[in-house]
Formats: C-alpha cells, sequence, structure tokens
DNA sequence: GGCCTAAGCTTGACACGTCAACTATATGCG
DNA sequence: CGCATATAGTTGACGTGTCAAGCTTAGGCC
C-alpha cells in the first residue's frame, strides 16, 4: 500500500458519508430527473432554470446571474433557453444598458407549468429523500452540507464553471 | 398557493439539506470528474468500476452484480466495458455454469491503474468535501445518508435501474 | 480616439447516458 | 417435451453535456 503519512485515505466516518453520497448521487437524483421527465416532461435542469427565475425580482435574471443561480455553464444554459423559449416558458430580451448581457424572463405559461410540476416534484424529493429522515437527522444533514456548500460557491477559483448558492422549491411572485 | 395541508413543502432544515445537496451534485461531482478526467485520462464511471471489481473475490464479478455495485445500468456498463476491455483493464469471460452470463475481471494493468489515481483522487475529495468538515459533521454526515442510501438499495421496486450498497475507496486484493 | 484585454453569450463537434428493442439462455408449468 | 416467461447481456438511435473556438460589446489605458 502506498505511504500512510502521506497518503490521507478515508476514515470510517468519512468513507460511510461518501457512500452515502455516491448513492443519493447515482440512485436517488436519477431517479428524480427520471419521474419529471416522464411524468411532467420536464428535464431537472429546465425545473431549476424555472424556480431559479421564479425567485427573482420581475421573474427576470441576467442570463449569467441565472447560470450562477441554476449551477449551470452558460453554454449549457444557452442550449437549455432555446428549448425553453420555444416553449414559451421563457423570454429573453436585450438588456437596456449592458449590450453584451441579456435578460431572461419566466412567462405566465412557465410559471404555470412550474406550479403544476412542482408539488410532485417535492413529493418525489421526500419519498426519496426526506421521509427516511427524521427532523434531527434533516437538521443534521443540513448542517453538515452547508460549510461544504458555501466552500463551493465562495472559492470560485476551484471551479471551473459557475458559483452562487443553488435553489430547491419554487418562489412564486 | 397551492393547499396547505396535501402539499407537504419542505421544512427550514429540510430545504436547507436540500440546497446542500444540490450544491454538492452540481458542484462538487462535476468538479471531481473533471479532474478524473483532465489530470488522469479517466472516467469517474470507469473508476468506479475498477474500485468495485478491485473489492471482488478474485477480482471478478458477474455482469449483472458489477453493475448492481457500481450503481449502473446494464446497458451503461455494457457500453463502458467496451473501452475498459480496450484498454486492457478488465477482461471478460464467459460464466462457466451460466451460458447468459459474463464475469469481468480486473486486470493487473487495471489494478495498477486504479492504485495510481486512487490517492490524487482521494485528495480531491478531501479537498471539495470533507477538508470543510469536522469529525463530528462528518460523523452527522455519515449518519444522516445511512438510512436514505439503505432504502434506495433495499427498495428496488422505487428505482428503474439497479440497487445495491455503493463503493468508494478501492480495495486492493 | 485607438488599442488591448475582459466579459457576455453563442455555436458546433464530439462524447456520454438513456431508452426501447433485440438475441440468447434459463426456469417454471402444463 | 413444449410453451411461456423471466433473466443476462448487447445494440443503435437519439438527447444531453462539455469543451474549445468564435463573435460582439465594455472598460481601461496611452
Amino acid at each position: 500500500m502506498t505511504d500512510e503519512t502521506s497518503a490521507p485515505w478515508l476514515d470510517a466516518d468519512e468513507s460511510q458519508a461518501w457512500n452515502g453520497l455516491l448513492a443519493v448521487v447515482q440512485r436517488a437524483f436519477p431517479e428524480i430527473e427520471r419521474d419529471l421527465r416522464t411524468n411532467h416532461d420536464m428535464l431537472a435542469v429546465h425545473y431549476h432554470i424555472l424556480v431559479s427565475l421564479s425567485g427573482a425580482p420581475e421573474h427576470t435574471l441576467r442570463l449569467s446571474d441565472l447560470a450562477h443561480t441554476a449551477n449551470l455553464s452558460q453554454s449549457r444554459l444557452t442550449h437549455r433557453l432555446r428549448v425553453l423559449v420555444d416553449r414559451g416558458d421563457v423570454e429573453i430580451t436585450q438588456h437596456p444598458d449592458d449590450k453584451r448581457a441579456k435578460h431572461a424572463r419566466l412567462t405566465e405559461g412557465g410559471l404555470q407549468r412550474l406550479r403544476t410540476v412542482a408539488p410532485a416534484h417535492v413529493a418525489t424529493v421526500r419519498r426519496l429523500i426526506f421521509d427516511h429522515l427524521s427532523p434531527a437527522q434533516s437538521r443534521a444533514l443540513a448542517g453538515a452540507l452547508a460549510p461544504i456548500a458555501a466552500s463551493l460557491c465562495d472559492h470560485p477559483e476551484y471551479l471551473n464553471p459557475q458559483h452562487c448558492p443553488p435553489v430547491a422549491a419554487p418562489t412564486d411572485g
């Protein structure tokens, strides 16, 4: 085996936590995305974009801010927005001051779709995740993930794509 | 807003926990996969397959068991194995008793590659995840994720693809 | 003003994941 | 035995994600 002093293997707790994360990422999340796709004809990415916009003033965000909020690269956002605009869920307008920038705005139809889908989506998240946790465990999970999430958003130099806090449930205006 | 009694929205703790999971899934994991790709010419899927085999007796597993262990669909496993076999990291042989089944075996070269990559991979996981947690927080994270992981593996009817406990660090034989 | 670099966004090519359909073998049952 | 059904694995098509390269506008500096 490699050098024990310089190779910081994971200890028992860390290893179990890592296995848990893998289970959630590789099983629960795909299932949640499958549910959105098959039962609601909507990609998880689309859902997150709509949620991000629903939580913004005027239901509007600069594209780069939207990318940050939804944890997307700009390229990916562009590709997805093409679809959302075609569907009529989002409208794109020129930024008035900065001719490089654009605004994305959630349409009434988009908000409608989000409101339709959200309860079932939350129910799925509950079924796969939070139904198995006591309130104390949910609290512990939140507490343990908070510093990780903070570091992921506060240290841009670590990451290629974007930063900023993510968003979960829809906020209606 | 929808019916408050029948629509179980997430409470503050759950919502924060969910945001934390999203941050980890949408930021940390992509970064970990990018690290494996660009610095070690290896996909995360490939890594998990090699790890699963390294932990099995004789470094060998039935393909369906391998799929379960690595949280993969059989289809995806087949696609990835094509590459791993071409690279010489894995060998496929017929199952002696069941003519439908096949065995995948980790080769010396594959084990070698795994041993080379693993320390750096663990270091990346540390940097993005566990460096931000106290031992108590790691313990809490493990404790909170355990029942979720258990339910994901114990209730096949919930999921389309496979089940079974996931694997994290390489086990050398 | 004229240049250079950075920011905002788009594009296209390629690789990966998913799903449904398919082949082949095994098992259960009349 | 003969048929139906289930299990093991493969295949190909299509949708999505990623990356590098590109275009346009802003801002800084001489």
